[in-house]
DNA sequence: CAGAATCCAACCGGATACTG
DNA sequence: CAGTATCCGGTTGGATTCTG
């Protein structure tokens, strides 16, 4: 399975988002990449169907559409999720999970079962 | 099990971290209190023992004092840590994994798995 | 040793307005 | 509809200095 990240520049040239994670430590590896804001709650989302852009905003509840937008490039350049655009009138968006993406459920589930288990 | 979260003010009455998570989504409110920037590490770092503050830092390699101690204060009032102070001369302070830390124990191994497999 | 205090630049994220 | 662009206050986190 092969992902690619991307370091760019900004029109403005400031650095754009995540440098690759150094820390010898796995777990702090993994939680670059599916840590953090949105991420693990935008995955479980997807993950039986794909999702309209915003449907997915509006279940999430909390986050705005310039979040969603952010975490959801990351989460393409990650290799997480595909984007695919709709070319109808007006057009859509949906974005679903990729063969990659589908590897972290387990460990989301094991999160969702935690929180659940002990109410937080 | 029980666990206290407390909403301080520090001396300039400016609020303190963490107001509890309301999204419905039980994978974000798992990841507010395990997931972010080193949470998962130091959890994982003290899983087999009590482990001193000094050293602690040093493992996590990239973590500054100030970062390690923050974090560290967030996990005691979540319960997942407990703080103990040695009065030996000079002084140490060790920190370690509570019951309640410990059932989080499986999930961050599931993503330590993860991030082994796919050489994140 | 294990922090607390302070300073400060960088970044984050919400609100709003605009676009193909 | 699915974003992008801009503004902007608030937060984060590193570096440094101080302390019991």
């Amino acid at each position: 399975m092969s992902r690619t990240v991307e370091i760019e520049t900004d029109s403005k040239g400031r650095k754009q988002a995540m440098e690759p994670c150094l820390t010898p430590c796995p777990i702090e590896r993994g939680m670059r990449i599916l840590g953090g804001k949105w991420k693990g709650s935008i995955l479980w989302h997807l993950k039986d169907q794909p999702v309209r852009f915003s449907d997915l905003a509006r279940q999430l509840g909390g986050a705005s559409k310039k979040m969603v937008t952010q975490r959801l490039r990351e989460m393409e350049a990650t290799g997480l999720v595909k984007r695919n655009v709709i070319s109808t009138k007006p057009f859509a968006v949906t974005y679903e999970i990729t063969d990659f993406g589908k590897t972290a459920l387990l460990f989301l589930e094991e999160l969702k079962k935690w929180s659940e288990e002990h109410d937080i």
